[in-house]
RNA sequence: GCUCCCUUCGUCUAGUGGUCUAGGACACCGGCCUCUCACGUCGGUAACAGGGGUUCAAAACCCCUAGGGAGCGCCA
């Protein structure tokens, strides 16, 4: 494909397909989707899709060294999970290789790449020179006009302008300026002919018909030399946004120390994939007070231009937060198909007790995560191991016998199809009564008793959840567990 | 070292020269609700990095300082 074709008018359709928005997400496959990549496609994502625009996965693996088809699946895994759907991709760049040559062959033809065979001890060198002279180490251009056998092995440079400066207009930075006396002839060609991230993106970025580049601030430095590229090879530069980084909760740059790092390890830590998504779009994005965001209110209301400029640091608790409210707000037969894996992975087979469902209704405002969700509802489906000692020692005590007696004997006259919570409430009520006690009196011991904890949802609705076999034999069990006390002497 | 960038409560942020004795959210503390724990609700603590300007007026504009970050690869 010639480079510099002169070409007909487009048609409209094809004006109409140069205008419409076009963002990308770019990650290299050299590991997991982490939550500061996911921000950055979740921002690409919405530019995109709220301009009715098209969002194109591409992959970065001419790194063969590093890049590997693990970390490819682990991306997409993440993206899907995450419910970021592309419409083009994914394109792979090694797939490209003959593309990229063409245009590196174009640029070599027109003097605006050469040759250099700098030996790698010339270059280090050269930047020891430079460092002790306190000046920014980079390439001299000795190679700029020797003519280098084609035949010999060498790498290509890019002959950047020596003079002038490169302004980029981003969309969240604002102007910044760059003098081409600070820029210098960067390899677009290694040795073994592979072409480098800065030649390749450029590549694409024009093929692909990008409209706005939106990626890490890390990149920020690269992008005066790739809108260098993007002129020798006469295209019109896209715009650029480049959003601040993702720190950890400690302030520092975002590592495994601090963590789940990973999208898909939130996933398994019981997140909810709209939850990591409302945190992510509030780091460094807002809009007034608003706090809680569903995708369709994210994609009307993202402007890229209100992006921060500042990084921002990641916090587990409002994270936690939002996926309370997501979990109290989404539909509880979502929620408890999620629940089964998670009691599964506890180890609990969810069709030995309550249907999930009702758990989710009872316990969803009492867990940040699904895995919490998970441990706190156990006792629904199978005997609790020890009794909170705590709670024990506070409830189960020979004061609470005779209402545990007659709770029992209340609980083993009812129906099967009356254990539910109206007649449970006023069964534990009538004890209650009864025994001229506070309906916490007989509650709390009853509590302790059947789940082995001093907290759980309403006393009927724990009850109705444990449901009557296990509440009578829990029930029994408190009472040895009574009578063991006394005999030790306890009070 | 050089280049570029950033700086409002502990954290995420609102703020686009007067409506700011700086608002919201998470977290924290306290009250209420209550059979427990949560939820909910009401209230509280808590910030404009520092210094100079500009202006009648500055968190907002300019400069300097300090602190922090990124980049400076035949990595991406």
């Amino acid at each position: 494909m010639p480079l510099l074709e002169s070409r007909p008018c487009p048609t409209p359709q094809e004006a109409r397909a140069i205008m419409t928005v076009r963002t990308r997400f770019a990650p290299s496959p050299t590991g997991y989707l982490h939550v500061g990549g996911a921000r950055t496609a979740l921002f690409s994502y919405l530019h995109a899709r709220k301009h009715g625009g098209r969002f194109v996965l591409r992959i970065e693996d001419t790194d063969l060294e590093r890049s590997s088809a693990e970390s490819v699946n682990a991306i997409l895994e993440g993206m899907t999970w995450l419910g970021l759907d592309y419409d083009e991709g994914p394109f792979y760049q090694t797939e490209r290789f003959e593309r990229y040559n063409a245009v590196i062959e174009d640029l070599l033809a027109r003097d605006l790449a050469y040759r250099c065979d700098c030996p790698k001890v010339r270059l280090e060198a050269l930047r020891e020179e430079q460092m002790a002279e306190k000046q920014k180490p980079r390439y001299d251009g000795h190679c700029r006009d020797r003519q280098i056998d084609p035949a010999s092995p060498h790498v290509i440079r890019f002959r950047n302008p020596l003079v002038g400066q490169v302004v980029v207009d981003d969309l969240i930075r604002g102007r910044v300026v760059f003098s081409n006396t600070e820029l210098d002839d960067l390899v677009i060609r290694r040795t073994d002919g592979s072409p480098t991230y800065n030649l390749a993106v450029v590549v694409d970025d024009a093929d692909m018909g990008i409209t706005q580049v939106i990626r890490g601030d890390d990149h920020i430095n690269n992008t005066p030399r790739q809108i260098n590229i993007l002129r020798a090879m006469g295209v019109e530069p896209p715009q650029y946004a480049h959003v601040p980084m993702i720190l950890g909760d400690d302030g520092a740059r975002l590592s495994k120390r601090h963590g789940a790092v990973s999208v898909i390890s939130y996933r398994d830590a019981g997140y909810l994939p709209e939850a990591l998504l409302n945190y992510l779009v509030r780091l460094g994005w807002s809009h007034g007070d608003q706090e809680v965001f569903s995708l369709d209110e994210m994609i009307t209301l993202f402007d890229i231009a209100n992006v921060n400029k500042a990084a921002s640091s990641f916090n587990t608790e409002k994270l936690d937060w939002l996926n309370q409210e997501y979990l109290k707000s989404a539909d509880p037969a979502r929620v408890a198909n999620l629940l089964r894996t998670h009691l599964g992975a506890l180890g609990i087979d969810p069709t030995e007790g309550p249907d999930p469902e009702l758990v989710v209704v009872a316990q969803a405002a009492r867990a940040k995560t699904l895995v919490e969700l998970a441990e706190i509802s156990a006792f629904c489906y199978r005997d609790f191991a020890d009794y909170d000692p705590e709670a024990a020692k506070k409830h189960l005590r020979p004061v609470a016998r005779e209402a545990l007696v007659r709770l029992r004997a209340a609980f083993e006259m009812m129906a099967l199809e009356d254990w539910t919570p109206e007649p449970l409430h006023r069964g534990v009520e009538r004890v209650a009564e009864e025994l001229e006690e506070k309906l916490g009196k007989v509650a709390q011991p009853l509590r302790v008793a059947i789940v082995g904890r001093a907290a759980s949802p309403g006393i009927d609705v724990t009850l109705q959840l444990v449901g009557k076999e296990a509440t009578l034999r829990r029930i029994d069990r408190a009472l040895a567990f009574i009578a063991n006390r006394e005999a030790q002497g306890g009070a």
